[in-house]
DNA sequence: CGTTCGATTTGCT
DNA sequence: GCAAATCGAACGC
């Protein structure tokens, strides 16, 4: 079976620019690794996801997002997330306990899919956690491209380079094709979204860098708390 | 039922 | 660096 080449590019033909990226930042060079089919890839199951938000948030860095559309692969590796805590959390869309058509699919079982249109322009996907009837929830915030590159450029003909095409959780739904359709899916089962998990064990904790979550300065004091949660140095992070 | 405003991105000043 | 885009949820009257 014919491997893909990277972006359409056999790797000795390939820009600097455009050499796929390790988790920490630097060039990986040309790599098998990064282009073969994974079937046999396990994916996260229900344990995971019933952990609380801020062990998940943390654990899903280093971990592989994967989108199909039409049977092709669009995947990245995780590089951002926040956490939100539930109904104690000002910035929460489960604030003091809403429950809202909106927001229903955040009292799903943990592993269920949330995706919300913000601004009225971006979809925006979180990894809902915890059990059934607790809203609490994962955002994802970016991801470093790996499969589907190609249809991913296609989706944002404003990309200039691959930093551009999922630094931001608005970027990375469009590049992935997610949105509605999408909400209250079940990342267990669901065939079209999934995350696998490439790697068995958690970033080392000196990799992972904190910060106060984006753009909830309204939150009062939890506008401030330390819970976003990124890879240090990883170029593909949001706000670049 | 009307108003306000957001878990953001982009383009222009 | 700043404001517009754009729509539906949330909330107040």
């Amino acid at each position: 079976m014919k491997k893909p080449g990277f972006a359409g590019i056999p790797d000795k033909n390939r820009p600097a620019e455009f050499m796929p990226q390790s988790r920490f930042g630097q060039p990986a060079g040309p790599s098998k690794d990064l282009f073969k089919n994974y079937p046999d890839i396990p994916r996260l199951g229900e344990r995971f996801y019933a952990g609380d938000p801020i062990s998940v948030a943390r654990r899903l860095l280093g971990q592989r997002l994967v989108r199909v559309v039409n049977g092709n692969r669009l995947a990245g590796i995780i590089v951002e997330t926040e956490a939100y805590l539930g109904i104690e959390d000002r910035a929460s869309h489960s604030f003091a306990g809403r429950h809202t058509p909106r927001n229903s699919a955040m009292y799903q079982r943990g592993g269920t899919t949330y995706v919300f249109l913000n601004y009225g322009i971006h979809h925006l996907v979180n990894v809902v956690t915890e059990k059934t009837g607790q809203p609490s929830a994962v955002l994802i915030r970016a991801l470093e491209p790996s499969e589907g590159i190609d249809a991913m450029f296609q989706r944002r003909p404003q990309a200039q380079t691959i930093r551009d095409l999922c630094s931001g959780p608005g970027k990375l739904t469009e590049a992935l094709m997610i949105d509605l359709a999408c909400n209250g899916s079940d990342l267990v089962s669901s065939p079209e979204l999934f995350i696998e998990q490439i790697r068995k064990r958690r970033l080392p904790e000196n990799s992972i860098q904190t910060s106060s979550r984006i753009g909830i300065a309204y939150a009062a004091e939890w506008a401030d708390k330390p819970l976003r949660f990124f890879i240090k140095n990883n170029p593909h992070v949001s706000r670049g």
